[in-house]
DNA sequence: TTTATTTACGTAAACGTTTTCAGTAAATGG
DNA sequence: CCATTTACTGAAAACGTTTACGTAAATAAA
């Protein structure tokens, strides 16, 4: 079977292949007759342009490049959807890869999308990335990028994330009106911006309300589960005055559930508990879980909205700018007054 | 600042392209001493080879489209963690595409696959498909699809699927050995294979033990949620005589749950529920939901491996076999025998 | 009428890579 | 020593598109 391209068109229509293409693209240059003709056939043929063609020859791939820690996150599945659906709307495609907070892994994936594979990035920057050379090596390369939720602040682009540190603030003083007096944090990474930014609001909460800041309560991620949850409970059995839990991940969360009820710490009775999800489902834990939720469709529907208008420019260059979008408290059972 | 392409390095060397390329590929065909030469350089200058380029002469493109109807559920995040690994061991990428169910959408995607832009698909149908024509399209089109979940048994391809009949034969088998006797099926959806399989299953395990099939007490998904809840509650209000419930996709447990504690029912005292169910924090809801778990991470990847394997040979098609990983009844407290 | 301008199409180059085909020089075999 | 192979490299075509340029005819302006 002859493969159905502009070629096979032309020499069936007894055109030239420029005169199909311009058809197809419903340019002026062609007259009106012709261009039904052509369409008329391009669509009998079931003709789809070859996008391999198309990208080499306009430079550019009508793909943006999707580079995120991981998808099981349900703040990311959430913001693939936004992102997806701005793409769609402007026709685009949508590469996803995963870094699993690995840097290297990060790095090997930036380098390899530099060869055209996109026209752009929407990037949250895994957890253990410290050295930014690869992403700076993006701008000489005429790759834009957009940061989302995980930015890095030392390179000049477009970023766009929640409040993070109002609503580390905001948790902390809810926990603390609830009558807590010691709060342990849950910290997703102090190498993240939006670790350093939830654990400020956190300090500074307490601060505010006369508490001395005690680097004891402070628990990062270790990126094992396992892990996380034996030290959170050698912290609880050290520290039986923690009364409250701000937990900056979803998972470490889930974690402090697990510990609480192993250690027969009741929630809310014994320990307050506050901690970001966008799971819908966290209104049926046991107790339902006061959560810290993001926009999370909204930060990449916007994300990929500002990545693509500069794309439609011929030169994209991405000036600096944040978008904010506002996390809400949502309170549920697991922080109500004893 | 120059293009750094096969034509820079070769100027740069005082080679001809055909022999840096061939460099770059490890060819036989030259000598150690230029090989490293110009392997030094690219390196040197950081090339990338344009991947737009190079899938247009091999007619390749090294790139696999995944499509499935959402991302929120989280059976598909944990399958696109499983495709990506496999696809990121076989160097290839991974497009993505979200139907949300509709079937236009669904024609419109794979209809501009067909432009060369992935070499193969990975595919699980969304509910709202019933003609598939567009999917048959894809065979004379020569690009191989793999179903996974939820497959098209009209096409002869690759599935892998899990064990929905069994599953769907547990969980009754399940509810009624907890003492159950009128077991409502909120099902899928019955235009899917995965949601036929798994209501013929409660069928025939209601058979089994005698009981009458009632198609008053099966529900199908109508996507919309407050909708699903609605005719939920005026299902319990209308049958008190209903004990347990069977969903066979997550959000609708979770709605039965919304729905009984709004109509006072206990769980699992008045209603035993079991669920389709990846989300791992169902331990902690309260009572911690009994779940079907599917290995969505490995069904991922298993199907990506079948279609990686397949797109290694030149002519890639792809027998007709069915791969079935089973799911695995995890009881909790939702079914537990008063 | 002559001279611009517009309309509609064709020719051919270009995008960056891979690969076929030749070609040269050196190495090997008889 | 000639014939043949081997090792390396280059020229050029090809993949399917887009687009700058050219051109002929038709129309408008003079």
């Amino acid at each position: 079977m002859k493969p159905v391209n502009l070629k096979r068109l032309a020499e069936e229509l007894n055109l030239s292949i420029a005169t199909v293409s311009r058809a197809l693209q419903d340019s002026h240059e062609v007259s009106a007759a012709t261009k039904e003709r052509v369409r008329a056939l391009a669509a009998a043929l079931h003709y789809e342009p070859n996008a391999y063609a198309s990208s080499l020859r306009r430079n550019q791939s009508k793909t943006i490049g999707v580079v995120i820690p991981k998808v099981t996150n349900h703040f990311f599945s959430l913001a693939i959807n936004g992102i997806e659906e701005a793409a769609r709307q402007s026709n685009y495609h949508v590469l996803i890869y995963l870094t699993h907070d690995d840097h290297a892994r990060e790095v090997a994936i930036i380098q390899h999308l530099k060869g055209g594979r996109v026209d752009g990035i929407l990037l949250s920057v895994a957890s253990g990335t410290e050295d930014i050379a690869h992403i700076q090596s993006l701008a000489p390369a005429n790759i834009p990028v957009v940061f989302f939720d995980r930015v890095c602040a030392e390179i000049a682009t477009a970023n766009v994330t929640t409040n993070d540190y109002e609503s580390g603030y905001q948790a902390t003083e809810h926990l603390l009106a609830a009558g807590c007096h010691h709060i342990a944090h849950l910290l997703i990474s102090n190498n993240l911006s939006i670790g350093r930014n939830r654990q400020q609001g956190y300090l500074d909460a307490l601060q505010a309300h006369g508490l001395p800041p005690d680097a004891d309560l402070v628990l990062p991620d270790t990126t094992n589960r396992a892990h996380n949850e034996e030290l959170l409970r050698e912290l609880l059995q050290r520290r039986p005055d923690i009364d409250g839990i701000f937990a900056s991940v979803e998972h470490l969360a889930v974690s402090a559930y697990h510990v609480c009820r192993e250690l027969g710490r009741r929630i809310p009775e014994d320990v307050k508990i506050v901690g970001f999800s966008n799971l819908e489902s966290v209104s049926l834990f046991d107790p339902p879980l006061t959560t810290i939720t993001q926009p999370a469709h909204d930060i990449g529907r916007e994300a990929a909205r500002i990545l693509l208008r500069a794309l439609e420019k011929k030169r994209p260059i991405l000036p600096s700018q944040s978008v904010v979008l506002n996390s809400e408290l949502v309170q549920r059972r697991s922080s109500e007054q004893g």
